[in-house]
This record gives C-alpha cells, sequence and structure tokens, in this order.
DNA sequence: AATTATTTATCGGATTTCCGATAGATTTAA
DNA sequence: TTAAATCTATCGGAAATCCGATAAATAATT
C-alpha cells in the first residue's frame, strides 16, 4: 500500500486536489487501465490514517504538510532511481511509431 | 515479477551490458538498499524465460529483440503515466535543501 | 592444489498489493 | 418522494513481490 500508487496518489493530488472518483478516473487516464474501488480506498484510507492526506465534507483530499514533506523525498527518491530519465525519453521517443 | 524492477533491469541493461552482481550494485548505487540474492536472481531468470534477456559465457546480460521492444512499450507506458515528468522534477528541485 | 571469497541459484515463507464482491451512503433523476 | 445511479467503503482472498537462508558453482588467493 505504500508502493508506486501511493506515491502516485500523493503527486496527483499535490497538483490539484480530488475526491477518489476523480482520482480513479485520473490513474485510468494515464495507465490505460481503472484501478478496482477495492483499491483505490484502500490506499487513501492508509495516506490518511498517516496523516499524508485530509480530507474535506466534500471528500476532496488534499495534502497536509507531513504529506507534502512525503511527496518531496518521494520525488526526490524517484530522480535518484530514474536518474536517467532524460535519456530513457530520448530512447522512448525516437523508437516511437 | 514483472514490476518496476524488471523494468528497471531492462532499462540499465539496455545502457549496459551486465552480469546479476553488476545489476546487483547498479540498483543499490539508484535505489539506496542492495536487492537480495533472492530478489534479483529470480528476476534475471524470468526475463530470460520470457526471452527478454540473453546471457553470454560470462554471465553478462544483454537484451534480445524482443527485450528492446518490451523495453520501448513499458517506456511508453512509463511516459503516459508520468506525463507530467519536467513538473515532477522542477516540484523536486525547488524544494531540495 | 587447497582454501577462501564471491557470485549465482533455489527454496519457502512473510509481506505487500490488488482485485471482485458486497453493502452502505450520497447524489441525481423521474 | 421514490427509484436509479454513482460514489464510498470494507472484506476476504488471490497473486505478486521480496527477502533471508542455504547451497552450488565459479573465481581469486595462498
Amino acid at each position: 500500500m505504500k508502493g508506486f500508487l501511493s506515491f502516485l496518489v500523493l503527486w496527483l493530488i499535490s497538483k490539484k486536489n480530488m475526491t477518489g472518483a476523480e482520482i480513479t478516473e485520473e490513474l485510468e487516464q494515464r495507465r490505460g487501465h481503472r484501478p478496482s474501488p477495492g483499491t483505490i480506498y484502500p490506499v487513501l484510507k492508509y495516506l490518511t490514517n498517516k496523516e499524508l492526506l485530509k480530507v474535506d465534507e466534500n471528500k476532496k483530499y488534499s495534502l497536509t504538510k507531513k504529506g507534502e514533506e512525503e511527496l518531496d523525498m518521494s520525488l526526490n527518491q524517484f530522480f535518484d532511481t530514474f536518474c536517467d530519465v532524460d535519456e530513457m525519453r530520448r530512447h522512448c521517443h525516437c523508437h516511437r511509431k
């Protein structure tokens, strides 16, 4: 529950506060398949319990201060791992049909 | 076994043919922790069985034609999911201490 | 050649991750 | 105000993921 999906959810919510349904929709757009309700709601609950997300009266999730810090750390980790992301993109684009 | 680790291994080997030990080393550099032998060798076996990798007499792994195609597809998927990777990086860097 | 160190490989199991089914809650439409 | 549709939430279980322990194979050192 603390894998790539959590990371992606934090990132998406950092860009725009969203409800569970909106997050589901956005994930489907990006990944090409829709996460099941049994996937996304437990993730949101987990992140809320960890106080990385908070939710308002309209069920819109937003990052807490702690969530922003966690996101920053995860982004750093991400770019450590994918330090050559520009090269990845070039490789990707030059092979595009 | 077909998750992010496989993707990363394919990418690393596409840049440079490596042995299991060298891949382990490179992953440790990037991620900050060393994958256990019980993790990395099954992944290499899995990718070899799927004919995405081949291995020479010195145990150096390299991509097969099929492996290159798989990598291309995975890279496309990656950049679909992280379509705003530049924004991610900016966000990341501007928060760096 | 014998010993030691390193690398490769397998195995069983612990944990994580994710899903489909189900149900309750909320919203929308009739 | 019902009825229908959508959203939210939980549950149990299936599958994926990863590890540590162990052992076999290979390489390096003495």
